[in-house]
RNA sequence: GUGGUCGUAGCUCAGUUGGUUAGAGCACCAGGUUGUGGCCCUGGAGGUCGGGGGUUCGAGUCCCCUCGGCCACCCCA
C-alpha cells in the first residue's frame, strides 16, 4: 500500500455519510436565499489571473503568495479561484443583467498555503452577492440572511463584528494619517509589525498581539475618518440591523484581507472554535469592483461562508448532525440473483429505496447486509418461495442501542410474488 | 515560506535496556444455527513497522537523509 495515491496535500475527500450533511447544508442555503430572490450562478473555477489580482488586490497575501496560477497551452495566464466574489462580479460585468442582481454560489476555493487545522488548499464556500445598489438596506438584507443561516444550522452563538472601511473619498486620507502614526510609533508594536507594517498598514489594526492592541488603541480610527456619506451609510446599516434584531459588535479595527472592500465590512466567528480558525464567514460592500473589472459602476455587497469551518463549529456544538440515511427494502435472493435484480429494479421504479447483496452470499451474510443498510423491510426469496411463486416480506427490527440480546421478532409474512411491490408499498406507508 | 511534532493492520493503539515466525480492540469475512440480521462463541484474512541508507552477530526499537500526516506562525474560510 505504500505507493497508493492519496489526495494532494491540503485537500480532503468528503465521503458519505458525512457528504449527506453537505447536501442538506447546500439545500438549506439554496432555499433560504432563494426565498429572498437570489439565484444560483455557476461560473468557471478558473479565470484570467487578472480578475483576481485586480479584485482582491495584487498586494494582498492571497493574491501575492497563495494563488494557484498557471499558464494554459495557449499561453494564457489563468488562476484557480481563491474566493467567490470576483468571479461572480466578472460574470455580472460580462452579461450586464438588470440590477439589482442577486446571485448565490457554492464553490471550491483554492489557496496555496501550508495546511493546518481547518485550513485547506481547497476549501468550499457558500455565498451571495447583491450587485447594483448602494442602499444600506441591501447590506442589512445580506447580513441578516447570513445570520439567519447560522441560526438555521444551530449555531446560536456566532459573533458578528461590523466595521466600515470608508470609500474612495475618505479612505486615502485615513490611510495617510495611519501611515504617519505608524512611522512615529512603530517601536511600540509587536516584534512582527514593528519591522514590517508598510506593506499593508491596515493589517496592524487587526493584529491580535497584546503589544499591537495596546499601542494601536491610540492610533487613528477609520470610524472617525469617514466622510459624511459613508458615516450616514454606516449608521443606516446599524439601524437596519437593530430593527431586525440582528446582534453585532462594532469592530473599528476589523480589516479584511481583500482590497476590494469599501464601506460595510463584517465577519462572523464562532466562539466554540479555536481563535486561529474561528472565522466562519464574512463579507462586505465592494462598490468599486465591477468598474475595476471593466464594467459599469455597480455598487454591491455580499458574503461568503466556509463550509468546512461551519461544519466544524456545528460539531463543536453538536448541531446539524449527519442526516439518517436508510434503505426502505433490502432484497435477499438465494436462487442465483435474478429475483434480486428484477425486484430491486421494480421497487426503485415504484419510488422505493431498495438495495440488495451481490456475489451470491449466504443467507446470513445477506441478512447482515440488510441490517446494515437500515432497511425497514427485507424481501426474502429462496428456492422454496420461488417454486411456490411467493416471497417472504420481513419486518426488520431497528438495532437496539444497549440490550445485547435482542428478542427475536419474527414478524414476517408470505406474499405472492406478483403482489410483493404492492404489499411493500402498503407496509412502508404505515 | 519558517518552526514544532508524529509515522506499527482499514481505524484506535501496545510493542520491555536492540533479541525467535510483530500483537490487541474495533471493523471485515467464514462457521457455530443443514433458511433468517443485531448479542455471544470459534476461526480466518489483512503489515516489505512511511521510504532509503548506516551502526550491529541481530533494528519496529539507535543514527543520518528523505517523504508524508498533524499542529503553530504569517494570512485567511
Amino acid at each position: 500500500m505504500r505507493d497508493a495515491f492519496r489526495a494532494p496535500s491540503g485537500t480532503h475527500d468528503v465521503l458519505f455519510p458525512e457528504s449527506a450533511r453537505w447536501e442538506t447544508l447546500v439545500a438549506a442555503f439554496s432555499s433560504l436565499v432563494g426565498r429572498a430572490g437570489y439565484g444560483l450562478v455557476i461560473s468557471p473555477m478558473f479565470e484570467d489571473e487578472r480578475v483576481f489580482l485586480r479584485g482582491i488586490g495584487a498586494g494582498s497575501d492571497v493574491a501575492s503568495k497563495e494563488m494557484y496560477s498557471f499558464e494554459d497551452r495557449g499561453a494564457r495566464r489563468l488562476a484557480l479561484r481563491p474566493e467567490g466574489t470576483a468571479s461572480v462580479v466578472r460574470a455580472f460585468v460580462q452579461h450586464r443583467p438588470a440590477s439589482v442582481w442577486k446571485a448565490w454560489y457554492v464553490t471550491p476555493a483554492f489557496r496555496y498555503e501550508r495546511p493546518q487545522a481547518a485550513r485547506y488548499r481547497q476549501h468550499h464556500q457558500l455565498g451571495i452577492e447583491a450587485i447594483g445598489s448602494e442602499d444600506p438596506d441591501l447590506d442589512v438584507e445580506v447580513i441578516a440572511l447570513a445570520a439567519q443561516f447560522y441560526r438555521h444550522v444551530g449555531l446560536e452563538s456566532v459573533e458578528l463584528r461590523l466595521n466600515s472601511m470608508g470609500c474612495a473619498q475618505c479612505r486615502p486620507g485615513f490611510e495617510r494619517s495611519l501611515f504617519e502614526w505608524l512611522e512615529a510609533n512603530a517601536a511600540q508594536l509587536c516584534p512582527e509589525h514593528s519591522q514590517r507594517w508598510s506593506a499593508n498598514p491596515l493589517r496592524v489594526l487587526d493584529c491580535k498581539n497584546e503589544l499591537c492592541l495596546g499601542a494601536t488603541a491610540q492610533a487613528p480610527q477609520i470610524c472617525d475618518a469617514l466622510c459624511t456619506d459613508c458615516d450616514r451609510h454606516f449608521a443606516r446599516v446599524k439601524e437596519g440591523l437593530d430593527s431586525l434584531r440582528v446582534a453585532y459588535l462594532s469592530a473599528p479595527r476589523l480589516v479584511r484581507g481583500f482590497d476590494y472592500y469599501t464601506r460595510t465590512t463584517f465577519e462572523f466567528s464562532s466562539p466554540s472554535l479555536a481563535a486561529a480558525q474561528n472565522g466562519v464567514g464574512g463579507g462586505g460592500r465592494y462598490d468599486g469592483l465591477a468598474e475595476a473589472l471593466g464594467g459599469p459602476a455597480a455598487p454591491a455587497v455580499g458574503f461568503g461562508i466556509g463550509i468546512e469551518r461551519l461544519l466544524l463549529a456545528c460539531d463543536a456544538q453538536d448541531s446539524f448532525p449527519v442526516p439518517e440515511d436508510r434503505m426502505d427494502v433490502f432484497v435477499i435472493d438465494l436462487t442465483g440473483g435474478r429475483v434480486a435484480r428484477e425486484l430491486t429494479h421494480e421497487l426503485r421504479n415504484a419510488g422505493v429505496r431498495a438495495d440488495r447483496a451481490f456475489d451470491e452470499r449466504s443467507l446470513k451474510a445477506q441478512m447482515r447486509a440488510a441490517d446494515r443498510s437500515g432497511a425497514k423491510l427485507a424481501v426474502i426469496v429462496g428456492p422454496s418461495e420461488q417454486e411456490a411463486g411467493k416471497a417472504v416480506v420481513r419486518q426488520m427490527m431497528p438495532r437496539l442501542r444497549e440490550e445485547s440480546d435482542a428478542r427475536r421478532d419474527d414478524a414476517q409474512e408470505l406474499v405472492d410474488s406478483d403482489a410483493v411491490v404492492e404489499r411493500v408499498l402498503e407496509m412502508l406507508r404505515r
